[in-house]
RNA sequence: CGGAGUGUAGCUCAGCCUGGUAGAGCACUGUCUUCGGGAGGCAGGGGCCGCAGGUUCAAAUCCUGCCACUCCGACCA
């Protein structure tokens, strides 16, 4: 992509509204325009960065075994009354009425939904287990938004629903979704600890919230300082195997968020407690029957008997994710994204746009790097070199080719590695191949 | 929902106290000189001063009400 042809409206300086580093960045650097409190716009470099976590979260869904579907962002009341909930939710749903005075709501979470959908075609235990889930927009009519796109009011979730046919069933399909996110954002570059968390008024121990550590999270952690040398990469994943032991010795290491920590009970020492402000990227539950049976998901068992069937649900913020991202990597000159959710992989800053030698060799590189499908971004404009510096450095992709006429009268260009700064000088015959290979 | 703030050009803000022609820097347009870490000159364009009402000869400025946004707290399957 050519700069002059694309729309990243980078800012100098920082809009009055955002107080956190990762909203700061974001608007800088051109990705989201607020639209009213919590609500966002995305644009072209915000939501490149956006498909590429939903893009690896739905591929790690996939080899889990979990089948994506599609849900309506608009809901019928009608479904949240058989569940209860219409009346319990209280104001963070966002109620509306459409023509004929029906009561509808965008959807905050689709458990009633997605029950629905499956007691309506699923009657036999020989159908389970099955888990679905679907990424698709929800609103929170949160009292106060903030943070940026990490607590706004409508947001990107991916969220799974599993249903099995007795308690150790839903059981494994929870430790399924448990490698899978430990894959996932491990993926991601980010080093998300699963912690012990409430369950509300279901109880038992199967919840786990997924956490990554950043000075501005909003909730207050407490976990073994052993879990910073864990490495939770989650590769080769067999997802039929017995998961338990290796969720077990995992989770034998102290984690729990501020609500699951008793001070006066911990099981280790001050000298190993490490206590931390993070982010939640993502939250697991096992409710068992709480939607099964009040709405009738029930099954025929190979004894003949109705059960209802046990479900969980699995929850990521996608798009707080990208803040989270942020937040987690980030220097004084802008954003540092992972390679893997980078919005492309190499910028290209021409030093001397006008300059004939120097622009045919920006082509050149420009053209074979998107031959050999390197996502390149090629900062054509006619403009200070420290303009195109700070830009780059801003919106943080992982490589930088600076091509310039100092450097071409031996044929060199420089290399630049944003998260390290490390800068090396390459042949300019060599530097496609060296990007290309990384 | 309690408390505290802020609304003036695309952005950051000054002007308001003490009423009297709407301002600066950056950004934008044209042009010239520059050009390896956010350049300089010249010439320009851009404003329901959040909205409504009131006081006054006169309101960005004073008064009242409303709206929006931000921060702290409570809340956050």
């Amino acid at each position: 992509m050519r700069l002059t042809r694309y729309f990243m409206p980078t800012l100098k300086e920082t809009p009055a509204e955002a107080q956190i580093i990762s909203h700061r960045l974001m608007l800088r650097a051109g990705m989201v325009r607020q639209s009213a409190a919590g609500i966002y716009s995305w644009l072209p470099l915000g939501l490149r960065v956006l498909k590429k976590i939903e893009e690896i979260v739905r591929e790690e869904q996939n080899r889990s075994g979990a089948h994506e579907v599609l849900m309506p962002t608009i809901q019928s009341a009608d479904l949240w009354r058989e569940s209860g909930r219409y009346d319990d939710y209280g104001k963070e749903m966002l109620r509306i009425k459409d023509r004929h005075d029906r009561d509808m709501l965008y959807g905050p979470t689709n458990e009633e939904l997605i029950t629905d959908i499956f007691r309506f075609y699923v009657k036999s235990y020989r159908d389970l287990p099955q888990n679905l889930y679907h990424i698709q927009w929800k609103f929170r009519d949160e009292v106060r938004p903030r943070f940026g796109v990490m607590r706004g009011r409508e947001f990107l979730m991916k969220d799974a629903y599993s249903f099995d046919l007795d308690y150790a069933g839903a059981k494994h399909s929870y430790n399924k979704m448990f490698m899978a996110y430990l894959a996932t954002f491990e993926r991601m570059g980010l080093k998300a600890i699963p912690m012990r968390a409430d369950t509300g008024p279901i109880g038992g121990d199967l919840s786990h919230e997924f956490i990554i550590l950043a000075e501005t999270g909003e909730s207050e952690v407490f976990c073994d300082k052993r879990w910073m040398d864990v490495d939770l990469g989650g590769n080769d994943i067999d997802y039929d195997s017995d998961l338990e032991p290796t969720i077990a010795s995992l989770t034998s290491l102290y984690a729990a968020t501020d609500e699951m920590h008793d001070p006066d009970n911990c099981p280790i020492g001050d000298s190993d407690l490490l206590q931390a402000r993070g982010v939640e990227v993502g939250h697991i539950f096992y409710f068992g029957t709480k939607y099964s049976e009040p709405m009738g998901a029930f099954v025929q068992t190979a004894e003949g008997k109705q059960e209802a069937v046990h479900m969980g649900s699995y929850g990521i913020g996608v798009s707080r994710l990208v803040g989270g991202i942020i937040e987690a990597s980030h220097d004084d000159s802008g954003i540092i994204w992972p390679d893997a959710v980078a919005p492309f992989d190499v910028g290209l800053i021409n030093l001397r746009q006008g300059d004939g030698e120097t622009d045919s060799a920006c082509n050149d590189i420009y053209d074979k790097l998107n031959n050999a499908a390197v996502d390149v971004l090629y900062d054509d404009r006619d403009d200070r070199a420290g303009a195109k510096f700070a830009d780059m450095d801003l919106i943080g992709l992982p490589w930088q080719i600076i091509v310039g006429p100092r450097g071409l009268k031996n044929g060199i260009v420089e290399l630049k590695r944003r998260r390290s700064g490390e800068k090396i000088e390459v042949s300019l015959d060599d530097v496609v191949a060296r990007v290309s290979a990384k």
